[in-house]
DNA sequence: ACCCAGGGTCATA
DNA sequence: TATGACCATGGG
């Protein structure tokens, strides 16, 4: 199967990669809000501001006024929209219990629910889902995408639940934790590989999964 | 001076 | 269902 060799492949050259970076599960997922569509790095320098202030916490974000709370999160972008995405998402945690709570949910409750918040897409839910509370879900980005269609694993514009479930069938056996365990690794060497090959060249013979690409195009 | 980054929502046809 | 506009900063 081409999906493991990839797998097999990427963690052979870049080796385990202990994601998320966020050390409890309220940071990974006010990460995970704060990196739709962004640079990770400019997500760093807002969640830096948080911290500093002693607001990387539900409760005082959902009591901040928005103002300061954009304010906090400018260097992440789309500030207003993020400011206003986050405190929705701190209130309904706060609403619903917490972590605790929600980690009595089986994975497809608390999917539903995550899904049902103001700003949290589907792949936002499954990043939060994998990392926050491992559950075994494979997440789908663009990254992912781009990768598997030049690989010729996939088309590429399937919709998102199409290749969730591709990959989830492809790689797992019956949702358990040694699934959970491949998708988080999969997903970060996915985004790993990413970073660390040549955009501009959509030819990369250099690339690790040369081997694997039938048309070396592995960008 | 561009181009892009670990998306999601909303308006239109 | 399927496109397009919009959100906004920082690094290459």
């Amino acid at each position: 199967m081409g999906f493991t060799r990839v797998y097999n492949t990427l963690y052979a050259h870049y080796g385990p990669q202990h994601w998320w970076p966020g050390d409890t599960p309220f940071e990974i997922m006010a990460g995970a809000v704060l990196t739709q569509n962004t640079a990770w790095t400019n997500v760093e320098k807002a969640i830096a501001n948080l911290k500093a202030q002693d607001h990387l916490d539900p409760a005082r974000i959902a009591r901040a006024s928005h103002e300061q709370l954009a304010q906090w999160l400018k260097p992440s972008g789309y500030f207003n929209i993020k400011a206003q995405r986050l405190q929705g998402f701190c209130a309904w945690y706060m609403a619903q219990g917490g972590l605790k709570t929600l980690s009595a949910l089986d994975t497809h409750a608390l999917r539903h629910a995550l899904l049902a918040v103001h700003g949290i897409g589907p792949e936002t839910a499954d990043d939060i889902l994998l990392y926050a509370f491992h559950r075994p879900v494979f997440v789908i980005d663009a990254y992912t995408r781009r990768l598997f269609s030049r690989l010729g694993l996939i088309k590429g514009d399937e919709g998102y639940e199409t290749l969730r479930h591709t990959f989830e069938t492809a790689l797992g056996n019956d949702s358990t934790k040694a699934d959970t365990r491949l998708f988080n690794e999969y997903h970060a060497l996915i985004v790993n590989h990413a970073k660390d090959i040549c955009r501009k060249q959509p030819l990369c013979m250099r690339c690790c999964l040369a081997d694997v690409c039938p048309s070396r195009i592995v960008t």
